[in-house]
DNA sequence: CTGTTAGCGCGTTCAG
DNA sequence: CTGAACGCGCTAACAG
């Protein structure tokens, strides 16, 4: 059942007409809510087409209208923590109204990608938006793509493209405001991988936050990886170190964990002998540490929403600008930076 | 820049065949391969479509063949843990080919998802991928969808539907096979939330290999949440209970990590005191916790691989089945049941 | 080997 | 208010 070549051809909109005894261009204004059609004539089509369970094809529509209907999603790898909300945001921008999107996942293989555009400007796509898993420029897909493109998370290396992109030095120097204003003033950080620029620029903005107090960091910030085990012997090491230290901000909310753990082995509590802030809000691990983890959040559902809005606009014939924009994120306060009854 | 109504028309073939100096015909012949082409006459037709930077148009293709090489994949909720991993495979199976992918997330809403069925069935699929986020089996869409259609992970309630979901059992056996084979007797269940059909059949298939043994688990299995905090909770309760257990089969690797966190709290070392084995291997979680969780991976992106071969063998006129069939899937063994050096 | 012709399903003029 | 005719971009028959 449900075979395709069964020879059922689906119904068309003169199949419709025919039943409705019209012809096919009423049928179409009937169908489409046009105004100079009889309103017993549109009842009998709108009739027949629900009899007949019509659908009116959207190529043949579209070659006509020179629109799809279509936006393209372009990841580089759907699997990293950061893809899945860009992408619901965008989703939902569209499929609210009368878009659907098409998903290509290049697995970080620009070969792939090379092909999946292809594909995409092939279906006519009315839009792109290209996801990144980083925070790092990525090389442009170019400026002679005949639709707009938007780059969202990981920006675009030309600057003539428009990217959305995370704040991360804003995000920074937050984290550490916040244990400024928890009254920490021996501030340790540790880092994620310094290869990736989120690393860095999380460094920067704290760092900012700390002179403008006219600090610095207790000891060198740490860099590693952004993993959980990374987070625990770097906190070993640091804590080791340095045991004045009474608040630490980790590069990421897996770090973070890592350095609840130690805490927590070395008999010092979080967060009256040490207040701990991660990074990435990412709930299934802020919300299930003990106690739970202060974080600061990209705000990434967002992004892709203002991601979809934009190459909505530019289809709609709006200029879409250029330039790298820096998205603001925001803090959610927990338990590991303020006791909680 | 890049804007769709600047005017500049896309290149269509016969823009490529006027500057080829041939017909639209030769160039379309040329295009595609056919034989019946002189090789110089070929040469200069793709030269041109370069120089144009022609690209066909997939929509008018598809209006002649009566296929879109499109392909729906209808979720429920994108946020789960579980569709990653099965769109990842689905996208996968189909981005190899000339195939793509049309994403739609009903955000859990029925009428969201008939909103998208619709939408799918208008722009003329080839074929329709329905993921859900539990196993527990979820309302068909219907016999009278005109393409095929495969459920993955959440099965079709409707047994004339073919549906692809892993095998809880077998998982749940394979778990506690395993626990038995480390030497453990005195086992303990802690279960997830008990309206999930998932937590269910883990539970009867960990049993029913506990019969086998002439075995019985250790205290009443307690259900509870999927989450870290219960598996805290609920271990603190069954080894204050039961000090005898020797081993904790968790029917999730969050609730694994949370006995495993209460277990170093008393005292008791993982895995020479206590096994500990989970149930997801999401690895994010196994590979951070002390020591490395045990676990059952239900190779989720295996069945999206297969519910997109299933799909592409249906368009292709075979039969597609019906039925739920249930997936094999397979211990994975880290430190938390086997000693480490 | 190449060109001409006829649609695929639909929306949109423009006469009736 | 309704219908006939044209064309969106392309491929599949047929002629030449």
């Amino acid at each position: 059942m449900a075979s395709n070549d069964t020879g059922v051809r689906t119904t068309t909109l003169s199949d419709v007409a025919r039943l409705a005894g019209v012809s096919l261009a009423t049928a179409s204004k009937a169908m489409n809510g046009r105004t100079d059609v009889a309103p017993a004539t549109r009842r009998r089509v709108l009739e027949a087409a629900e009899d007949l369970a019509f659908t009116p094809n959207a190529m043949a529509r579209g070659l006509l209208a020179g629109r799809t209907g279509t936006v393209g999603l372009l990841t580089s790898d759907l699997d990293g923590r950061f893809m899945l909300p860009i992408l619901m945001g965008a989703e939902d921008a569209f499929g609210a109204g009368q878009v659907n999107v098409f998903l290509c996942d290049a697995r970080g293989d620009a070969i792939r990608e090379q092909h999946h555009l292809r594909a995409l400007l092939s279906r006519r796509v009315d839009g792109i938006i290209v996801v990144g898993r980083q925070t790092d420029p990525r090389p442009s897909l170019g400026q002679d793509i005949p639709v707009p493109v938007v780059y969202a998370y990981a920006p675009s290396d030309d600057d003539r493209d428009l990217s959305l992109t995370p704040d991360n030095r804003a995000g920074g120097r937050l984290a550490v405001e916040h244990l400024l204003a928890c009254g920490r003033t021996r501030i340790a950080h540790i880092s994620g991988d310094p290869t990736y620029a989120a690393a860095r620029e999380r460094l920067d903005g704290a760092r900012s936050a700390l002179a403008d107090a006219g600090l610095e960091f207790v000891g060198e910030p740490l860099s590693g990886d952004w993993s959980e085990h990374w987070g625990r012997d770097a906190a070993a090491t640091l804590l080791g170190r340095h045991p004045e230290i009474d608040a630490v901000f980790a590069a990421s909310d897996q770090i973070a964990r890592g350095v609840i753990d130690t805490a927590r082995d070395l008999g010092r509590s979080v967060p009256d002998d040490l207040a701990v802030i991660g990074y990435d809000n990412w709930e299934l691990l802020a919300t299930n540490s003990r106690p739970e983890l202060t974080s600061i959040d990209a705000n990434l559902q967002q992004l892709g929403r203002r991601a979809a809005q934009r190459v909505f606009e530019a289809i709609d014939g709006a200029e879409m600008g250029e330039g790298v924009r820096h998205l603001p994120v925001r803090l959610v306060i927990r338990g590991s930076t303020v006791p909680r009854r």
